[in-house]
DNA sequence: CCTTTTTTGTTAAATATTTAACAATATTAG
DNA sequence: CTAATATTGTTAAATATTTAACAAAAAAGG
């Protein structure tokens, strides 16, 4: 059994690097794939061959959370599960309200509510006579104008915003004042906003050019190489 | 003026760091901006600070591509975007195809085609007959067996995967063998493809996750560290 | 026309991340 | 019970990325 068992959560008092913190959820799918599958215990190599990376990677990785794994054995996949799971804020329910519920915005409802359990939206909001008063998969609709008396009134732990860029900054503004921590912006803008929040960005539209750049490159420098 | 004018694409002959390459499009936004606010001139350090990132790191990503500023002016904001569109693949007319019009399809058609120049969806693939035959967003939809038949008889660059993860790999292997060479996948699965084939994965439910940790974090080590 | 200022592109130093190596230890097999 | 094998967690080395420094050169000001 690992040492301290995973009872502390981060071991060292330095900041863990984001590359480390990016990877995590990958862990996180590949260990639910396997749980799925029933497959009891895994070692950091096989893990790391299935996911494309080194497993010495893999161990630095887990290293700063704590030690879970078995010399001799490897890992046994609930426990790891479980430990990712709790890393990840997964145990906990978390309280979402999104604003903009245009095609965007109701696709991530369905993708967030359907795929991710623990994420709960809550309420949606939009500045759309024709929207506002409707129920989107089983969430109402307010107007906008609502919200800051909504999140004075609820839990809310992150704001989702996906409404055209030009108004972003002004919906991350009205969050920030409510006292919102953590916004999920789908936005194609860089969000200006106090240290103390956090903004995780999804880049739809960057990740094309990445993409397109790419094959540009494959095709400059020659398909063979 | 520079000393080669951007007339070479790619000075070195080493591969470009992956990190250089995601910072490029947020280049792009930037430009495009100052360009829309008829800004003529920007000196390093003034992107730079606009974006957050240091002088040095922007000048040193450019440097990969050539020369674009002048001593003591710094950089004319029509040419630099110019040049970063240009290496992003940005001026060339790059065709699409989309599987999966569900709801993220449909928000992704609207989005790619709208925000981006360049990018054109030309046909939507789905298995669903009650959708196959119907126009969205004036792309028609086919029916999914019709996808080789299609693709051999149009130019298609880049496929869309935005179909459940758990017919994703079949997409992608049908894209592959029909000689598609890049893929934008939204499903979140981890695609198996040849090496001459590239990726991108827009990572939806990891970025979400990584938000949910990071506040957890911020919790956990106290709100003012 | 000359001097001062600005700002680039690049070389070098500092920092961060990844990979390799290995001692420690549990498991397995005899 | 002992020896051989497997595999972790961690320390050290290698690699990659970021930042700083600065010579070169253009622009601005007199």
């Amino acid at each position: 059994m690992g040492n301290e068992s995973g009872q502390n959560f981060q071991r060292r008092h330095q900041q863990i690097p984001l590359a480390v913190i990016k990877r995590l959820p990958v862990y996180h799918r590949y260990l639910s794939d396997l749980h799925q599958k029933e497959v009891a215990r895994i070692s950091s190599s096989e893990l790391a061959a299935k996911i494309g990376i080194t497993a010495s990677q893999l161990r630095q990785d887990l290293s700063w959370f704590g030690s879970f794994g078995q010399q001799g054995y490897g890992y046994r996949v609930d426990e790891l599960l479980r430990e990712v799971s709790r890393i990840l804020g997964l145990n906990q329910n978390i309280g979402m309200v999104l604003v903009g519920a245009g095609r965007l915005g109701r696709a991530i409802i369905h993708y967030a509510n359907f795929k991710r359990r623990g994420f709960h939206t809550k309420a949606i909001f939009d500045n759309n006579p024709e929207i506002v008063g409707q129920i989107i998969d089983g969430i109402p609709v307010y107007d906008i104008s609502e919200l800051e008396n909504y999140l004075k009134n609820h839990s809310i732990q992150i704001g989702v915003i996906t409404t055209p860029a030009t108004v972003a900054q002004e919906v991350a503004d009205r969050l920030v004042r409510s006292g919102i921590k953590g916004i999920w912006n789908f936005a194609p803008v860089s969000l200006k906003v106090p240290d103390d929040v956090i903004v995780e960005h999804v880049h739809i539209g960057e990740s094309l050019m990445v993409l397109s750049m790419k094959l540009q490159q494959r095709k400059a420098s020659g398909p063979d190489s």
